[in-house]
DNA sequence: ATTATTCATAGACATGATCTATAGCTCCTG
DNA sequence: CAGGAGCTATAGATCATGTCTATGAATAAT
């Protein structure tokens, strides 16, 4: 296995290519003797006669044709790899793997992505949904490349960028008008039927712990599993959805809901962005990166 | 159209393959720092990281994953490109086109020709017969890589070797038993039936100017065009055929034919082995050439 | 003949690949 | 927790190898 310097095949390369060293040597920005050089060591290693000279340039013996046909081919993919590289560099070409819950991709990533697919047409999106834990094994898996989930996230194995912060609130409709303006106790909201986030959300342990800080169990007269649902229902006014109030802003705007504030403060959530500590970030992935940050 | 020094993606090739590029640097016989700095190179020169470094070696990112995609492809052509080198060089594939008189390859090259295929079963054998003209044209195409035809040849593109040399006679069968041991004159000669070969024969045109120069005209009763007939019809008595003696060596042996002899001499003639001047020989034909100098 | 091509060769040179030495990091083990 | 055994990165010195210049030799065209 000895394996000769392949920088030599790319000299013979032009050299059969263009049939004159001379010319290949053009192409190569190389004089003609390197050339000349380079092809004489080729054919010393091989002990075969690679080209014949004649006093209008080289034409390839049939040894030397049968070496051609194969680095022919090898020189042509290693144009195509050159190609693909600079595509992958100017975001040309490429995909970008993101994993998150639905609606952070909806009501928050959602005007990043659309920048970005028009400014890059070329990356392929994809957008894989699932629960923090989840999410956090498909960047171990290297099935994504980015996380955007709540914080806090605790993993030695990730990097976690805070991104904005999302302000959860509880939101009515006009069945329960009688509360705009006003500011619940706990004690008080809780005589209302509550609807909350299905058991496993982040969300839900953090108002349902904050609750328990304060002697309060917090239970939910409705639980649903999707945010679309926790706003239809409050709309609806079948109780009292506790919600990020992001989610909602066009909602609270129209007036269709209004907050219920209360005379405790809800701790505000960060949206962590995750990728795997030295792992380096491809190129679309830091690209992106870099808008949302 | 840059292109990176080749050699760095020998050095990629194995740096991804293994996994480890202290491993890639046991393998190239070269320092885990120069594969490191080799990687780097490439790494810069693409603007895009090819692995991720962890404690137990490196894993290619996935631009490296692309990148290795088409290098892979194009180390395993040079490597079989290298490997099909190697078989040329020992002979153990390629081929040789030769070109000649089928009279010539059977009387004289098959000898040579069985020997050569049994020590070299893997190169392919081309006999491709033709007048002398015809083999010229052949050997300036590129056709064939010898051309063995009779003596004299003049042509400055061509290199001729002088092979061995053939006696032509007049030989006869029992018809003419009468002319066993005689020492005819040219003029007694005439008074036979004679057997030639066909007009465009090289060997026919010697024996009729030598005629000439005598001042006799040689005219054939039979005209044929190939030497097995020659020989045939000899042997059935229709005539004195004018033959290449090394050809019927076997039938004056077991007296089937017998020489006229007569009381000019003869010119002997010169097979020679032609091969495009300047233009270097395969492998094959060059050690088929060292065999019949 | 003369000129303009081509490629080959020899020897000087300098670029750049490679080396040594070292540091930093992670993981494993006693 | 300390220490060792992996791994890769970095810096700087070194020297080999690729490249150059200069020239020659051969061929073809003018």
């Amino acid at each position: 296995m000895s394996m000769n310097n392949f920088e030599l095949y790319k000299v013979f390369y032009w050299a059969a290519k263009s049939g004159s060293l001379t010319k290949a040597a053009k192409t190569l920005f190389l004089t003609q003797p390197s050339v000349s050089h380079a092809i004489k060591q080729l054919e010393d290693s091989f002990g075969v006669a690679l080209f014949s000279r004649n006093s209008k340039g080289v034409s390839l013996t049939p040894e030397g044709a049968t070496l051609y046909s194969y680095i022919e081919q090898s020189h042509i993919l290693i144009g195509l790899a050159e190609e693909k590289m600079a595509e992958l560099k100017k975001l040309e070409s490429g995909e970008l793997r993101i994993g998150g819950s639905d609606s952070l991709f909806k009501h928050f990533l959602l005007p990043y992505l659309e920048a970005f697919h028009d400014e890059y047409p070329g990356i392929k999106l994809q957008l894989i949904h699932g629960t923090t834990p989840e999410i956090i094994t498909f960047l171990k898996e290297g099935r994504i490349d980015l996380g955007v989930v709540r914080m806090p996230i605790v993993d030695p194995q990730l990097e976690v960028r805070e991104s904005i912060q999302l302000q959860d609130c509880f939101v009515a409709g006009s069945r329960y008008a009688e509360l705009k303006g006003e500011l619940l106790s706990m004690e008080q909201l809780l005589e209302y039927p509550i609807i909350l986030f299905s058991r496993n959300s982040r969300a839900r342990k953090a108002v349902t712990d904050l609750f328990h800080n304060y002697g309060f169990n917090l239970k939910p007269g409705i639980e649903v599993g999707s945010v679309d649902l926790l706003i239809e229902l409050a709309r609806k006014g079948l109780g009292i959805s506790f919600i990020t109030r992001e989610f909602v802003s066009r909602e609270l705007e129209e007036g269709s809901l209004f907050e219920v504030k209360l005379d405790v403060k809800m701790p505000p959530a960060q949206v962590g962005i995750m990728t795997l500590r030295n792992i380096p970030l491809t190129r679309a992935a830091s690209e992106f990166l870099g808008r949302i940050g």
